[in-house]
DNA sequence: TAGTGGTCTAGACCACCCT
DNA sequence: GGGTGGTCTAGACCACTAC
C-alpha cells in the first residue's frame, strides 16, 4: 500500500472553508464564526485558522474588521476570477464560467532565435521545441499561447507532449523541472493575419500580450511563454486587498 | 508629547531586511542567515521572521529551499517593479528608475453619467468630481488617469484637492474614507485624439487600459479609476512565486 | 548526522468595536 | 465589559538537503 501523506492542515482547512463560501453556506455579506470558534469546530489551532483567513483576505474573498468580525465579500462574483488564475488558462476560463478546451495548433523543433537564446541563456545552434496552443471558452477562441522549451531539457520525444495538460505539468513530467517563479510583462498589441486567423478571423484588435519567463529554483530560465489574450471573451481581472 | 505607537515588529523587521537586500548587504544569489539566527540577531521570534520571509517570497525577492536555506533572487532587478506598484503610480515610476511627476489636467464637477451611477450605486441627478491627471517618467508622459469621485463624499471644496498626492491619500484626507479593496480589469485599447494629445501627440497605439473600482470596508464603491497606461515608457510587470 | 525550512500548537497580551 | 481580530512568543515535531 502506498503511504498517503496527509495534506497540511492549513490546506485542508482552506479547501473546507472555500467550499462553504462557494456554495453559500457562508453567504456574501454574512459574518463568519469567530476565529476561536472555527478553530474549535475544525480541531486546529487559531494560528492555523488565521493562516487560511489571511489567504482569503489577500484574494479579496473576505474582509476582516478588528473588534467586530470577519465578513464574506458581498461582491464574490466579481472577485473569484483573479489574476492568480494566470497560472493555468484552463482553470481561469473555468472560473470565469465557461467550458475550457485546448487545441494544439503546432508542435515543432527548430533552431532558437537570437532573442530566445538571449532570454533562455542558450548557446548558438541550440534547438528549441515550440508548442502553439489555442484555449477556447465555450468554443470561442480566447487565448493563443506559444511556449518555447529548450530541446536539451526534454527527456522524452517531443511528439509525446500532451498539449491538453497545463504547461507546468508538462514541464514536470517531461523535463523533471519545477517552476519556482515567473516574471511577466503585460502589453497591448496588434495581431497579424496569421494569428488573427487562429481567432476565427474576427477583428480582435487591439489585444493583450503577455510575455512570460519561467524560472526554476536555481534561477535558471526554463522556458518562455507568449500569450495573445482576447480580453473580450475572458476578462483579465485583478483583485487586491489594501495594504 | 504625542504617544508614538510602535510599529508592528514584523513591519520593522521587513524594513530592516528589505534595506539589507536593497543595498546588497545580502547580495543576489547569496544565502541568508538561517531563520533561527535572524530571530536571535533581531531579538524576535522565529515566527515573526517567517512572516517577513513569506512576504519576500511572494514578491519573488527570495527563494526558500527546505533542508538547505534561503537565497536572494539572482534577478532582483527584474523583480522589484511588480504589480504591487499599481497602488501608486508615482512609486511605480520611481521603482522603475525614473523621476516621477504629476500634472493635473482638469478638475471639474458635473452630473454623473448613467454608467457612473451604475458603478457607484448613485441616484439620478447626482454630481461627481472628475480629476484628470498625467503621470510622467523623466518628463515622458506615461500614465493618464481619470478619477471619478461622488460629490457627496467630498467634505472639502473640490478646488482644495491636491493633485500631487496619491489618490488613496486624497480620499482619506478629503472624504474620510479608507480603501479596503480594489477590482481592476486590464484591457487593450486605442486612444482617441484628445487623449493622444495628452501624451504629446506621439503614436502610442495600442495602449493598456486599466479599469478600477475602489471599495471601502462596508463594500460600498467609493470611486472609479480609468487609466491609460503607456507600457512603452514604464513596463507593467508581474512577478509571482509558484504555489 | 546536523542543520535547514515547513508545520502546528497553546497561550499571552493588545487594540478595537459593540452594547 | 465582553468578544473580536491583531500581534507575538516559545517550543515541539517533521521533511528535506548537504555533508
Amino acid at each position: 500500500m502506498t503511504i498517503q501523506r496527509a495534506l497540511p492542515l492549513a490546506d485542508q482547512v482552506t479547501a473546507e472553508l472555500r467550499a462553504r463560501i462557494r456554495d453559500r453556506r457562508y453567504p456574501p455579506g454574512s459574518r463568519l464564526p469567530s476565529e476561536s470558534e472555527l478553530a474549535k469546530e475544525l480541531g486546529v489551532s487559531r494560528t492555523t485558522i488565521r493562516t487560511v483567513l489571511s489567504r482569503f483576505a489577500s484574494e479579496g474573498l473576505i474582509l476582516r474588521k478588528q473588534g467586530d468580525g470577519t465578513y464574506i465579500n458581498e461582491r464574490l462574483d466579481e472577485v473569484d476570477t483573479h489574476y492568480g488564475g494566470l497560472w493555468d488558462f484552463s482553470r481561469l476560463i473555468e472560473a470565469s464560467g465557461y467550458a475550457p478546451s485546448i487545441r494544439t495548433i503546432s508542435l515543432e523543433q527548430r533552431l532558437a532565435s537570437a532573442e530566445e537564446r538571449e532570454r533562455l541563456a542558450l548557446d548558438a545552434d541550440t534547438s528549441v521545441v515550440v508548442l502553439e496552443r489555442l484555449f477556447s471558452a465555450d468554443g470561442r477562441p480566447a487565448i493563443y499561447t506559444i511556449n518555447v522549451i529548450p530541446g536539451a531539457l526534454l527527456q522524452v520525444d517531443p511528439s509525446a507532449l500532451n498539449g491538453q495538460r497545463p504547461i507546468h505539468d508538462i514541464l514536470q513530467t517531461c523535463c523533471n523541472e519545477r517552476i519556482a517563479y515567473v516574471t511577466s510583462t503585460i502589453e497591448a498589441a496588434t495581431v497579424d493575419k496569421s494569428i488573427a486567423k487562429r481567432f476565427g478571423g474576427q477583428n480582435i484588435n487591439p489585444i493583450l500580450l503577455l510575455n512570460e519567463t519561467f524560472y526554476n529554483d536555481r534561477h535558471s530560465p526554463i522556458f518562455l511563454g507568449t500569450s495573445f489574450y482576447n480580453f473580450r471573451v475572458v476578462k483579465l481581472n485583478l483583485v487586491r486587498a489594501w495594504g
